[in-house]
DNA sequence: TTCTTACATTAGAATGCTTATAATCTAGTT
DNA sequence: AACTAGATTATAAGCATTCTAATGTAAGAA
């Protein structure tokens, strides 16, 4: 069993722990999600799943997302372009995103924790948590500047 | 002269010099940018100057945030929630902000560069810069959530 | 297996933020 | 004072997302 698979076996089974109904189109937009290295925006799993579901709506891919969210299967990536992003991978690391293009690529680093610690004492804030991207200009996109 | 005074008047100069017209709307949106210290969206500015300016339309507010983006005289903070916030202060700072009621507050930490360099070096990125948020919840609602 | 019902899905309308359009106006120069 | 490129206004349009109400169905119970 791939490790995609894998994670999609896991998170059925935390989903019926929660009490969620498994559904075809629920079980595509998962299966979808964990396959998929990129963070797909709502549109583009529809799109992406219309040939098999003909007849899915929109509203369907959205109530999805809400409730894989709400129990912590995925995150939601929101950035100044105008649709959000879902990211299943739910480990800590951070993102890069190229500025041309709009590609988003996982970037490990270990943990800001000192930053967290300090602006606790400076603001304070009981902090939970901080997000981090860095931008800048991809690989792809630095060669076609070239030409 | 106060400092978002001075603000301001420098700001002037860079929209003449820039070769943008002074117009009283315009600068009334510089001037209230300047002077809050919150980081204020395009609708609260709107509804604000609305006394000053009972004609103006939402379009005047947008259109000008958008030049003094252009320029850089501010900068556009997107988050989860639906509208975009605007920031005159251009220093380099991070923001954090409330889980409860969505408050930001300035936060001043040296910047990441090694975060940066190490991003560059792992995935072939030309990198121009990077933003953090810390969340948390602010001191008020620790309050509140007590009683 | 069939029945039942609470939950899911669907289609389409509605919402809210932002941008586009076209007519009118004006800041700043000539 | 006249001119004109650029600014403002009012309104329509666009897009992502959520809501609504009717219909369908997963999964447990009988």
């Amino acid at each position: 069993m791939t490790v995609p698979e894998q994670r999609l076996q896991e998170a059925l089974t935390t989903l019926k722990k929660s009490g969620v109904r498994i559904t075809p189109q629920r079980h595509a937009v998962l299966e979808y999600l964990m396959q998929s290295m990129k963070h797909p925006t709502a549109d583009e799993i529809y799109k992406a799943l219309e040939d098999k579901f003909p007849n899915m709506s929109v509203a369907t891919v959205y109530n999805n997302l809400r409730v894989f969210l709400d129990i912590g299967l995925v995150r939601e990536l929101t950035y100044g372009d105008s649709s959000s992003r879902f990211d299943c991978n739910t480990s800590d690391h951070y993102h890069i995103i190229c500025d041309e293009c709009g590609k988003i690529v996982d970037f490990h680093y270990p943990s800001l924790n000192e930053v967290e610690q300090l602006a606790e004492q400076v603001t304070g804030f009981d902090v939970t948590n901080h997000r981090m991207e860095v931008y800048g200009t991809c690989e792809d996109c630095q060669q076609l500047a070239k030409h």
